[in-house]
DNA sequence: TATATTTTACTGTGATCACAGATGTCAATT
DNA sequence: AATTGACATCTGTGATCACAGTAAAATATA
């Protein structure tokens, strides 16, 4: 018998090192850590049950895409926005972001048209339950579902990129959100249903339109709980 | 006397690990290492006299960025690219660096726009030398030097991250470019010295157009190249 | 000669350590 | 009481080592 036919499932070597990485980044894009948090590599490496090494080389990563700040004995920040590089992060977030809905739309088959559907009543689920950061989770793993179907994994690596920038400097504003402004809650929610029917119609133009609309209004929330607390 | 009215130059560690860095991602985007080279850890420290945890780090960040593969104890490569990855790269440079120039355009200075122009004219006299790794250096440098005048970090790190994946896959076509299409040359030093003038004269779409007009017909020979040898 | 097996040389990964720089505490000094 | 100084404690950085996994050369086997 042939060995190929087996078809193994491709081996999978996941190193630990990786494994830290991911944990950091689905932290850093699901919004648990806000900025000006600091972190030490050792306390790290404590939590993850590892060596000062695996930590160390995933921050390594996390801070060449700017997603961390390494402050010389200092330890490990999340940085602050400049307001400048977060204008030039929401129009950029905007036309990416709005692109790969697009993409989505035209792309996504009847399997991924399914689970973008199941993860976006995922959200409302765990919403109701007042499950904070299942919430923010459901919601990053909807988003980034959507940007998978957009099958661009370089698309979906610079909206990876933007948004570890940008989801700590948000996480605040959100928080406030869904604490008092339930009705915003609701309409944000009308615009991910637009953009679920539309990748499911293979509807692009209104995909990206839904999109844009909902991180144009989620900016300018963003903007104003900033501008009140100054 | 007040220690601050001294006003120091800011004080700026390097470490190794940055150094190595930079020197790697200079290479990469000059268009010094080919898609399929093979590297390993402990021959980068040995040309850069260092140990090997620098290099470490610094192929971290590169892999991280998709610049490099790192292959489990098998060695670090430069990865070929899909052909459909590189059809996305393209559209997205197009559309990102047709940005950078408009943006470059409406906010260079006028010590900015003296020093692309130098940098133009370097690229220039590097190509009559018939230096080909100087001629690469400039070219980058000159173009770098634009994005960084449009004054927009995250752009500027985008657009790194793409160009960092797409010149090796074009560094053997421009090879080729350089060494017997002369007339092609000349006509992309048009687009250059088009460029230059649209941000002297601060003309936005100008930039634009003459940045994606150099770019498409940089794509298509490129694609015409890698068509020829497969 | 052709095939199977072992060996060898090399890889990235992870752990551990030494070190210099930064920070905050606390006592000595003025 | 306010300032200075030393000290203890923390940080990331870099070096060194042990290790397991890979690949290809070398050997043994048919």
């Amino acid at each position: 018998m042939n060995a190929d036919a087996l078809a193994l499932p491709p081996i999978e070597r996941v190193t630990l090192n990786e494994l830290a990485y991911q944990r950091l980044k689905r932290a850093l894009l699901s919004g648990r850590i806000e900025p000006g948090t600091t972190l030490t590599l050792r306390q790290l490496a404590a939590q993850l049950g590892t060596s000062m090494m695996p930590v160390r080389e995933s921050i390594t990563r996390l801070s060449a895409e700017n997603a961390l700040e390494v402050l010389p004995n200092r330890g490990i920040v999340v940085p602050y926005l400049e307001s400048s590089d977060a204008e030039d992060i929401w129009s950029l977030r905007i036309q990416l972001e709005g692109d790969a809905c697009a993409r989505a739309a035209r792309r996504a088959g009847a399997a991924q048209i399914e689970e973008i559907g199941a993860l976006c009543r995922a959200v409302r689920v765990a919403a109701e339950a007042g499950d904070l950061y299942r919430v923010l989770e459901c919601n990053s793993d909807f988003q980034f579902a959507v940007y998978q179907a957009a099958a661009s994994p370089v698309l979906l690596q610079l909206i990876e990129v933007l948004r570890m920038k940008s989801v700590p400097h948000c996480t605040a504003a959100l928080r406030v959100l869904i604490a008092e402004r339930p009705d915003y809650y609701e309409r944000s929610w009308e615009y991910h249903d637009r953009l679920v029917e539309a990748i499911a119609d293979g509807d692009a133009p209104r995909a990206r339109r839904a999109k844009r609309a909902d991180l144009r209004e989620f900016r300018d929330f963003v903007n104003a709980v900033k501008g009140q607390h100054t």
